[in-house]
DNA sequence: CCCTTGCTTTCCATGGCGGAAAGAGTGGCG
DNA sequence: CGCCACTCTTTCCGCCATGGAAAGCAAGGG
């Protein structure tokens, strides 16, 4: 039974957005400040990316305010997960694993 | 036993590059119209992007001339074969595989 | 009020990419 | 001998993505 079907997303396959996706991919939700760590940009890139994310429908982004302090965290959304599945699918199989 | 140090290499990255060296990874050689073929790109655009595979290292253009047809094959070379192994690695790292 | 925190948006310069078309090398053919 | 076909290769061109820097903005604190 084939998991996914294999899908070339070239908004999933950015260097950076694949980063996030990846992160996401494994955790629940994710802040901003650590996705911005981990992936090692600026905040004004993160952001960018996220917004292209956030635009594609693949990414879920909550404000809150927590300890009198902003927090944005970062979720994949059903969509999300099920492009960047299909994605590593079709990246398998042109990698031929 | 790691195989390979995951590395991400920009230039195996893009798309079509991705391609053409997953197919001349599993082949020891490959026509160039067959490349072309298979990704589906144009033969200037196939030219250019071989070109900068060559220039990397990463590819071997041998040109020959077989039944009075000019024939160029494809190939990648060991370094073509590591930097898309380790790049591979990374992305596998990538998407938590 | 002004400052800090935590993003967001704008501005700008760079570079990659693909399509179209011209070019170039080689062999076949009349 | 000249022309043509076949196979890439190179040039020209416009488009769009991307990142860095800096200005903007909203909200809470001092």
């Amino acid at each position: 039974m084939t998991a996914v079907e294999p899908r070339f997303d070239a908004v999933v396959h950015a260097p950076p957005r694949l980063q996030i996706c990846g992160l996401l991919a494994v955790v629940d939700t994710m802040e901003f400040a650590a996705v911005r760590d981990a992936v090692q940009v600026s905040d004004s890139v993160l952001s960018k990316h996220v917004k292209q994310l956030e635009e594609a429908g693949y990414v879920q982004v909550r404000k809150s305010t927590i300890a009198s302090r902003q927090r944005t965290s970062l979720a994949l959304t059903k969509a999300g997960r099920v492009a960047f599945d299909a994605h590593v699918a079709e990246l398998r199989r042109i990698a031929g694993v």
